[in-house]
DNA sequence: GAGTATTAGTTAGCAAAGCTAACTATATTT
DNA sequence: AAATATAGTTAGCTTTGCTAACTAATACTC
Protein backbone atom coordinates (compact mmCIF):
# COMPACT_ATOMS: atom_id res chain seq x y z
CA UNK A 1 0.00 0.00 0.00
CA UNK A 2 0.58 3.78 0.17
CA UNK A 3 2.57 3.69 -3.47
CA UNK A 4 0.22 5.20 -5.74
CA UNK A 5 2.66 5.89 -8.75
CA UNK A 6 3.79 2.36 -8.33
CA UNK A 7 0.21 0.81 -8.59
CA UNK A 8 0.17 3.13 -11.72
CA UNK A 9 2.94 1.80 -13.63
CA UNK A 10 2.12 -2.18 -13.09
CA UNK A 11 -1.21 -1.50 -14.96
CA UNK A 12 0.14 -0.19 -17.56
CA UNK A 13 1.43 -3.42 -19.66
CA UNK A 14 -1.19 -5.55 -18.90
CA UNK A 15 -3.26 -3.20 -20.09
CA UNK A 16 -1.64 -2.31 -23.76
CA UNK A 17 -1.00 -5.80 -24.17
CA UNK A 18 -5.12 -6.30 -24.16
CA UNK A 19 -4.81 -3.01 -26.39
CA UNK A 20 -2.27 -4.25 -28.54
CA UNK A 21 -5.01 -7.13 -29.06
CA UNK A 22 -7.86 -5.20 -29.99
CA UNK A 23 -5.82 -2.87 -32.44
CA UNK A 24 -4.21 -5.82 -33.92
CA UNK A 25 -6.71 -6.83 -36.95
CA UNK A 26 -6.88 -3.12 -37.62
CA UNK A 27 -3.16 -3.19 -37.85
CA UNK A 28 -2.44 -0.62 -35.08
CA UNK A 29 -0.29 0.14 -32.78
CA UNK A 30 -0.91 1.57 -29.39
CA UNK A 31 0.61 4.83 -29.78
CA UNK A 32 -0.73 4.97 -33.74
CA UNK A 33 -4.07 4.57 -32.05
CA UNK A 34 -3.04 7.29 -29.74
CA UNK A 35 -2.21 9.66 -32.11
CA UNK A 36 -5.57 8.59 -34.09
CA UNK A 37 -7.72 9.24 -30.86
CA UNK A 38 -5.99 12.61 -30.45
CA UNK A 39 -6.51 14.02 -33.84
CA UNK A 40 -10.38 12.54 -33.98
CA UNK A 41 -10.91 14.52 -31.16
CA UNK A 42 -9.41 17.65 -31.55
CA UNK A 43 -9.57 17.97 -35.74
CA UNK A 44 -8.30 20.10 -37.47
CA UNK A 45 -4.98 20.08 -35.96
CA UNK A 46 -1.59 20.17 -36.18
CA UNK A 47 1.63 17.90 -35.98
CA UNK A 48 3.03 20.56 -33.46
CA UNK A 49 -0.56 20.28 -31.12
CA UNK A 50 -0.47 16.88 -31.64
CA UNK A 51 3.37 16.91 -30.87
CA UNK A 52 2.64 18.87 -27.61
CA UNK A 53 -0.98 17.30 -26.69
CA UNK A 54 0.47 13.88 -26.83
CA UNK A 55 3.82 15.17 -25.22
CA UNK A 56 5.62 13.26 -27.76
CA UNK A 57 8.53 14.86 -29.94
CA UNK A 58 7.86 16.35 -33.25
CA UNK A 59 9.78 13.55 -35.26
CA UNK A 60 8.18 11.36 -33.01
CA UNK A 61 4.87 12.32 -34.05
CA UNK A 62 5.71 12.48 -37.60
CA UNK A 63 6.69 9.00 -38.12
CA UNK A 64 3.36 8.28 -36.90
CA UNK A 65 1.11 10.78 -38.43
CA UNK A 66 3.44 9.66 -41.59
CA UNK A 67 2.45 6.01 -41.32
CA UNK A 68 -1.73 7.21 -40.35
CA UNK A 69 -1.32 9.11 -44.00
CA UNK A 70 -0.36 5.95 -45.63
CA UNK A 71 -2.92 4.36 -44.01
CA UNK A 72 -5.19 6.45 -45.33
CA UNK A 73 -6.88 7.07 -41.78
CA UNK A 74 -6.19 10.87 -41.59
CA UNK A 75 -5.01 13.25 -44.62
CA UNK A 76 -3.11 16.79 -44.05
CA UNK A 77 -4.51 19.88 -46.39
CA UNK A 78 -2.20 23.08 -46.42
CA UNK A 79 -2.84 26.13 -44.40
CA UNK A 80 -3.70 29.12 -46.41
CA UNK A 81 -3.13 31.99 -43.78
CA UNK A 82 0.34 30.21 -42.36
CA UNK A 83 1.87 28.76 -44.97
CA UNK A 84 4.29 26.42 -42.63
CA UNK A 85 1.17 24.58 -41.11
CA UNK A 86 -0.79 21.49 -42.58
CA UNK A 87 -4.42 20.68 -40.99
CA UNK A 88 -4.54 17.06 -40.31
CA UNK A 89 -8.31 15.33 -40.21
CA UNK A 90 -9.44 11.63 -40.11
CA UNK A 91 -10.54 10.81 -43.92
CA UNK A 92 -13.80 8.98 -44.10
CA UNK A 93 -12.08 5.78 -44.17
CA UNK A 94 -10.34 7.04 -40.78
CA UNK A 95 -13.31 7.97 -39.01
CA UNK A 96 -15.02 4.61 -39.59
CA UNK A 97 -12.15 2.56 -38.56
CA UNK A 98 -11.63 5.01 -35.39
CA UNK A 99 -15.32 4.60 -34.15
CA UNK A 100 -14.90 1.02 -34.46
CA UNK A 101 -12.09 0.76 -32.46
CA UNK A 102 -13.39 3.03 -29.76
CA UNK A 103 -16.43 1.35 -29.91
CA UNK A 104 -14.74 -1.99 -29.02
CA UNK A 105 -12.22 -0.04 -26.57
CA UNK A 106 -15.12 1.14 -25.19
CA UNK A 107 -16.64 -2.15 -24.60
CA UNK A 108 -13.47 -3.75 -23.16
CA UNK A 109 -13.30 -1.23 -20.71
CA UNK A 110 -16.82 -1.96 -19.51
CA UNK A 111 -16.06 -5.49 -19.07
CA UNK A 112 -13.18 -4.90 -16.33
CA UNK A 113 -14.96 -2.38 -14.79
CA UNK A 114 -17.71 -4.70 -14.53
CA UNK A 115 -15.55 -7.53 -13.85
CA UNK A 116 -13.24 -5.57 -11.07
CA UNK A 117 -16.84 -4.01 -9.77
CA UNK A 118 -16.35 -0.22 -9.16
CA UNK A 119 -18.66 1.97 -7.77
CA UNK A 120 -19.46 4.92 -10.32
CA UNK A 121 -18.87 7.71 -7.78
CA UNK A 122 -15.08 6.25 -6.86
CA UNK A 123 -14.36 5.44 -10.07
CA UNK A 124 -14.98 9.23 -11.66
CA UNK A 125 -12.72 10.32 -8.36
CA UNK A 126 -10.47 8.09 -9.37
CA UNK A 127 -10.27 9.38 -13.00
CA UNK A 128 -10.26 12.94 -11.32
CA UNK A 129 -7.29 12.36 -9.66
CA UNK A 130 -5.11 10.76 -12.91
CA UNK A 131 -6.51 14.15 -14.86
CA UNK A 132 -5.59 16.35 -12.36
CA UNK A 133 -2.24 14.25 -11.86
CA UNK A 134 -1.78 15.01 -15.76
CA UNK A 135 -2.40 18.59 -15.44
CA UNK A 136 -0.13 19.11 -12.80
CA UNK A 137 2.82 17.53 -14.60
CA UNK A 138 1.98 19.68 -17.57
CA UNK A 139 1.95 23.10 -16.07
CA UNK A 140 5.27 21.72 -13.87
CA UNK A 141 6.80 21.43 -17.39
CA UNK A 142 6.15 24.76 -19.16
CA UNK A 143 7.05 27.05 -16.22
CA UNK B 1 -15.86 12.32 -18.52
CA UNK B 2 -16.74 8.86 -18.71
CA UNK B 3 -13.80 7.53 -20.14
CA UNK B 4 -11.74 6.11 -17.01
CA UNK B 5 -9.09 4.05 -19.58
CA UNK B 6 -8.29 7.52 -21.95
CA UNK B 7 -7.74 9.44 -18.90
CA UNK B 8 -5.31 6.28 -17.15
CA UNK B 9 -2.82 6.62 -20.55
CA UNK B 10 -3.03 10.18 -20.98
CA UNK B 11 -1.12 10.43 -17.76
CA UNK B 12 1.47 8.31 -19.42
CA UNK B 13 3.90 10.83 -21.28
CA UNK B 14 3.80 13.30 -18.65
CA UNK B 15 4.51 10.21 -15.89
CA UNK B 16 6.97 8.87 -17.79
CA UNK B 17 8.41 12.01 -18.78
CA UNK B 18 9.32 12.69 -15.14
CA UNK B 19 10.19 9.81 -14.14
CA UNK B 20 13.23 9.96 -16.38
CA UNK B 21 14.12 12.99 -15.16
CA UNK B 22 14.92 11.93 -12.28
CA UNK B 23 16.55 8.70 -13.65
CA UNK B 24 18.95 10.35 -15.87
CA UNK B 25 21.56 11.15 -13.36
CA UNK B 26 21.68 7.78 -12.65
CA UNK B 27 22.21 6.47 -16.25
CA UNK B 28 18.70 4.31 -15.91
CA UNK B 29 15.33 4.28 -18.21
CA UNK B 30 12.07 3.73 -16.85
CA UNK B 31 11.63 -0.04 -18.11
CA UNK B 32 15.40 -0.46 -16.36
CA UNK B 33 14.22 1.20 -13.21
CA UNK B 34 11.23 -0.84 -13.13
CA UNK B 35 13.18 -4.06 -13.45
CA UNK B 36 15.83 -2.94 -10.87
CA UNK B 37 12.29 -2.51 -8.55
CA UNK B 38 10.93 -6.01 -9.31
CA UNK B 39 14.10 -7.71 -8.24
CA UNK B 40 14.36 -5.27 -5.39
CA UNK B 41 11.27 -6.59 -4.09
CA UNK B 42 11.31 -10.29 -4.92
CA UNK B 43 14.93 -11.07 -5.02
CA UNK B 44 16.01 -13.89 -5.00
CA UNK B 45 14.33 -14.15 -8.34
CA UNK B 46 14.37 -15.50 -11.69
CA UNK B 47 14.64 -14.33 -15.26
CA UNK B 48 11.06 -16.01 -16.17
CA UNK B 49 9.66 -14.64 -13.22
CA UNK B 50 10.57 -11.30 -14.05
CA UNK B 51 9.64 -11.51 -17.00
CA UNK B 52 6.50 -12.57 -16.05
CA UNK B 53 5.60 -9.99 -13.38
CA UNK B 54 6.26 -7.21 -15.37
CA UNK B 55 4.41 -8.56 -18.41
CA UNK B 56 6.86 -8.40 -21.25
CA UNK B 57 8.75 -11.24 -22.85
CA UNK B 58 11.43 -13.36 -21.93
CA UNK B 59 14.02 -11.82 -24.46
CA UNK B 60 13.25 -8.12 -23.68
CA UNK B 61 13.54 -8.88 -20.03
CA UNK B 62 17.17 -10.64 -20.83
CA UNK B 63 18.33 -7.23 -22.38
CA UNK B 64 17.57 -4.90 -19.88
CA UNK B 65 18.74 -7.45 -16.64
CA UNK B 66 21.92 -8.08 -18.92
CA UNK B 67 22.15 -4.15 -18.90
CA UNK B 68 21.60 -4.40 -14.79
CA UNK B 69 24.54 -6.97 -14.67
CA UNK B 70 27.31 -4.82 -16.69
CA UNK B 71 26.20 -2.18 -14.49
CA UNK B 72 26.68 -4.24 -12.05
CA UNK B 73 23.46 -2.81 -10.01
CA UNK B 74 22.56 -6.56 -9.90
CA UNK B 75 23.83 -10.47 -10.33
CA UNK B 76 22.56 -13.39 -11.21
CA UNK B 77 24.34 -16.54 -9.71
CA UNK B 78 23.51 -20.33 -10.76
CA UNK B 79 20.73 -22.30 -8.57
CA UNK B 80 21.74 -25.47 -7.86
CA UNK B 81 18.74 -27.52 -7.21
CA UNK B 82 17.98 -26.31 -11.17
CA UNK B 83 21.11 -25.72 -13.08
CA UNK B 84 19.01 -23.72 -15.82
CA UNK B 85 17.56 -21.48 -13.13
CA UNK B 86 20.42 -18.30 -12.16
CA UNK B 87 19.02 -16.28 -9.00
CA UNK B 88 19.11 -12.27 -9.40
CA UNK B 89 19.66 -10.04 -6.67
CA UNK B 90 20.56 -6.48 -6.28
CA UNK B 91 24.72 -5.78 -5.94
CA UNK B 92 25.06 -3.88 -2.41
CA UNK B 93 25.50 -1.05 -5.47
CA UNK B 94 22.42 -1.66 -6.90
CA UNK B 95 20.91 -1.38 -3.64
CA UNK B 96 22.23 1.43 -2.53
CA UNK B 97 21.25 3.19 -5.80
CA UNK B 98 17.85 1.55 -5.36
CA UNK B 99 17.01 2.91 -2.25
CA UNK B 100 18.11 6.61 -3.62
CA UNK B 101 16.01 6.27 -6.45
CA UNK B 102 13.13 4.60 -4.66
CA UNK B 103 13.17 7.76 -1.83
CA UNK B 104 13.94 10.16 -5.11
CA UNK B 105 11.01 8.85 -6.80
CA UNK B 106 8.99 8.83 -3.68
CA UNK B 107 9.36 12.49 -2.98
CA UNK B 108 7.92 13.15 -6.66
CA UNK B 109 5.15 11.22 -5.97
CA UNK B 110 4.52 13.38 -2.53
CA UNK B 111 4.61 16.65 -3.90
CA UNK B 112 2.34 15.91 -6.98
CA UNK B 113 0.08 14.34 -4.53
CA UNK B 114 0.24 17.71 -2.49
CA UNK B 115 0.02 19.91 -5.60
CA UNK B 116 -2.88 17.98 -6.82
CA UNK B 117 -4.44 17.90 -2.89
CA UNK B 118 -5.59 14.76 -2.82
CA UNK B 119 -7.97 12.74 0.06
CA UNK B 120 -6.29 9.90 1.52
CA UNK B 121 -9.31 7.56 1.56
CA UNK B 122 -9.74 8.68 -2.19
CA UNK B 123 -6.63 7.89 -3.12
CA UNK B 124 -6.69 4.59 -1.61
CA UNK B 125 -9.77 3.54 -3.26
CA UNK B 126 -8.18 4.62 -7.03
CA UNK B 127 -5.41 2.96 -6.05
CA UNK B 128 -7.19 -0.80 -5.44
CA UNK B 129 -9.23 0.40 -8.73
CA UNK B 130 -5.89 -0.01 -10.51
CA UNK B 131 -4.47 -2.92 -8.54
CA UNK B 132 -7.82 -4.83 -9.38
CA UNK B 133 -8.03 -3.70 -12.46
CA UNK B 134 -4.23 -5.43 -13.05
CA UNK B 135 -5.38 -8.24 -11.04
CA UNK B 136 -8.39 -8.77 -13.76
CA UNK B 137 -6.53 -8.76 -16.59
CA UNK B 138 -3.82 -10.55 -16.00
CA UNK B 139 -5.66 -13.25 -14.53
CA UNK B 140 -7.84 -13.10 -18.19
CA UNK B 141 -4.54 -13.38 -19.88
CA UNK B 142 -3.66 -17.15 -17.50
CA UNK B 143 -6.75 -18.41 -18.63
C1' DG C 1 11.05 47.91 -43.81
C1' DA C 2 15.44 45.27 -42.80
C1' DG C 3 17.07 42.24 -39.60
C1' DT C 4 16.34 39.04 -35.93
C1' DA C 5 13.86 35.63 -33.51
C1' DT C 6 10.41 32.26 -33.33
C1' DT C 7 7.63 28.58 -35.14
C1' DA C 8 5.94 24.43 -38.22
C1' DG C 9 7.48 20.90 -40.19
C1' DT C 10 11.24 17.88 -41.98
C1' DT C 11 15.42 14.98 -42.17
C1' DA C 12 19.08 12.04 -40.48
C1' DG C 13 20.66 9.14 -37.25
C1' DC C 14 20.65 6.85 -32.94
C1' DA C 15 19.00 3.78 -28.91
C1' DA C 16 15.60 1.59 -25.98
C1' DA C 17 12.07 -1.49 -25.56
C1' DG C 18 9.19 -4.38 -27.40
C1' DC C 19 8.02 -8.66 -30.33
C1' DT C 20 8.31 -13.70 -32.64
C1' DA C 21 10.65 -17.79 -33.87
C1' DA C 22 13.83 -20.98 -32.92
C1' DC C 23 17.40 -22.89 -30.32
C1' DT C 24 20.12 -25.53 -26.05
C1' DA C 25 20.18 -27.61 -21.91
C1' DT C 26 18.07 -29.14 -18.07
C1' DA C 27 13.71 -31.05 -15.45
C1' DT C 28 9.44 -33.29 -15.31
C1' DT C 29 5.86 -36.34 -16.74
C1' DT C 30 4.13 -40.36 -18.84
C1' DA D 1 13.15 -44.40 -22.00
C1' DA D 2 10.66 -41.13 -24.49
C1' DA D 3 7.95 -37.18 -24.77
C1' DT D 4 6.89 -32.83 -22.87
C1' DA D 5 7.72 -28.72 -20.49
C1' DT D 6 10.64 -25.06 -18.72
C1' DA D 7 14.76 -21.55 -18.11
C1' DG D 8 17.43 -19.11 -20.48
C1' DT D 9 19.62 -17.58 -24.87
C1' DT D 10 20.23 -15.91 -29.63
C1' DA D 11 19.04 -13.68 -33.96
C1' DG D 12 16.48 -10.54 -36.21
C1' DC D 13 12.90 -7.45 -36.73
C1' DT D 14 9.63 -3.20 -35.68
C1' DT D 15 7.90 0.57 -33.11
C1' DT D 16 8.52 4.30 -30.37
C1' DG D 17 11.18 7.39 -28.53
C1' DC D 18 15.12 10.89 -28.54
C1' DT D 19 18.53 14.95 -30.09
C1' DA D 20 20.58 17.91 -33.38
C1' DA D 21 20.26 20.40 -37.22
C1' DC D 22 17.95 22.03 -41.09
C1' DT D 23 14.28 24.92 -44.39
C1' DA D 24 10.68 27.89 -45.01
C1' DA D 25 7.36 30.93 -43.26
C1' DT D 26 5.72 34.07 -39.77
C1' DA D 27 6.17 37.42 -36.07
C1' DC D 28 8.71 40.77 -33.59
C1' DT D 29 11.83 44.76 -33.06
C1' DC D 30 14.24 48.70 -33.86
Amino acid sequence: MKNFLYSYTNLYRPYIHHINEILEPFDLYAAQYKVLHDIAYNQPTTLVQVSKRSFIEKPTARKIIKKLIERELIQAVNSKEDKREKFLTLTEQGQNQFDEIHHRIGVFQEKCLQAVGVDEAELNKAQEILENLRTYLIEEETE
